[in-house]
DNA sequence: GCTCGGTGTTAGCGCTCGCTAACCTGCCGC
DNA sequence: GCGGCAGGTTAGCGAGCGCTAACACCGAGC
């Protein structure tokens, strides 16, 4: 796990930034940014409205911030285990593994992620982008290790396919955690595979 | 093709209503729905907010009857599809192949439907999810008769993952339609294989 | 040729929402 | 023990938004 701070599944202690973007990230996904006022968000972490400007600039920057440390999570756990130096189809089932325990386990953020990009502000969105591109570039070099055969842009698509393959966690929970994650993990790496 | 309407890939020709459908998707795909006003929608179609009155009830309204569309679209087609009577392998293949080809042509409706669900009237809103079971056990029927060795459970689950992969369209614009249905096909496909 | 329904316009109401102002309170360091 | 700051409160502002009201235009039918 790298240096990153993300994993603390929800809410049990944490300082109030972290109880407040917990909470955030938890009401954007089920109603959207513009869907969540200030007095919602504040109410779910037990204070009232206002108080949030105590801890935060606006309510763009929660957003800002949520959506900046996910995108950093992914990347520098990405890239770790990209590095790793084992075996091609080892990597690749690493980097599968890792974005199916993060999808798992924060479900709330992907959801977000996906949804609330638009409501960015320009530098914040210019951000996340520029982390996002880099961890799709991470994913396309090892799938191209491991399937020489793929070409550049193939690879970058069927890397998005797999993004939305594994990404449908917040839909799909009908298994338990366990089981469900060996079959996104099956499913994942199948789907490359027939990509060759 | 079913006898629904959907196909018009964008405004030419078409009725104010079906104009103002097509723009309205478009926004709400790139801005979500409450971040695109009424004067938005109907700057869209070069008439002036209040206009849209004369055609929708309400701006909830429209996202009810767009969302209700896509879901009866998707409905029937997977429908027909499934109860061709040719062998099953053939038969995920081609309802595979329809839903590839309805996310290529409709990124923005795929975006609003995966995203808006939330923002609609309790009413529309059991209607919507209503059409969507029932498109989902159409894709679970199939899958169980081309994969005899999965659960229902594991079917349904890697449904939904393959409704991920294959709606992953809206960011996956690099390579061109042809080349990419065929690569989402084949990733779809494998991934199900993969799952047996 | 007048009516009238269909479709457009602008003005403006009422509500919600993000955010600020002004004030309160309890804890920590000297 | 007292000053100050961190972190909370409520009141209220200004802007934006959904929607309605009131009116204008135009083409079709008697």
């Amino acid at each position: 796990m790298p240096a990153n701070s993300i994993p603390l599944v929800n809410g049990e202690k944490a300082n109030r930034r972290e109880q407040i973007l917990s909470a955030a990230a938890e009401l954007f996904a089920h109603h959207g940014f513009h869907g969540v006022g200030i007095d919602d968000i504040g109410a779910a972490v037990g204070i009232s409205g206002p108080a949030l400007y105590r801890h935060f600039r606006s309510k763009d920057a929660i957003l800002g911030e949520m959506l900046n440390s996910i995108s950093r999570y992914l990347l520098d756990g990405g890239t770790e285990w990209a590095s790793r130096p084992v075996d091609p189809d080892d990597t690749l089932a690493g980097l599968v593994a890792f974005h199916v325990g993060f999808a798992l386990s924060h479900p709330a953020l992907i959801t977000v992620q996906e949804r609330n990009l638009a409501n960015l502000t320009d530098t914040d969105r210019k951000q996340v982008r520029a982390l996002q591109r880099q961890y799709v570039e991470v994913w396309v070099r090892v799938i191209r290790e491991a399937l020489p055969e793929l070409g550049e842009l193939q690879a970058r698509s069927a890397a998005h396919a797999v993004f939305g393959l594994i990404n449908s966690t917040p839909y799909n929970r009908h298994l338990g955690d366990g089981e469900l994650a060996e079959l996104l993990c099956r499913l994942a790496l199948g789907a490359l595979r027939a990509a060759g």
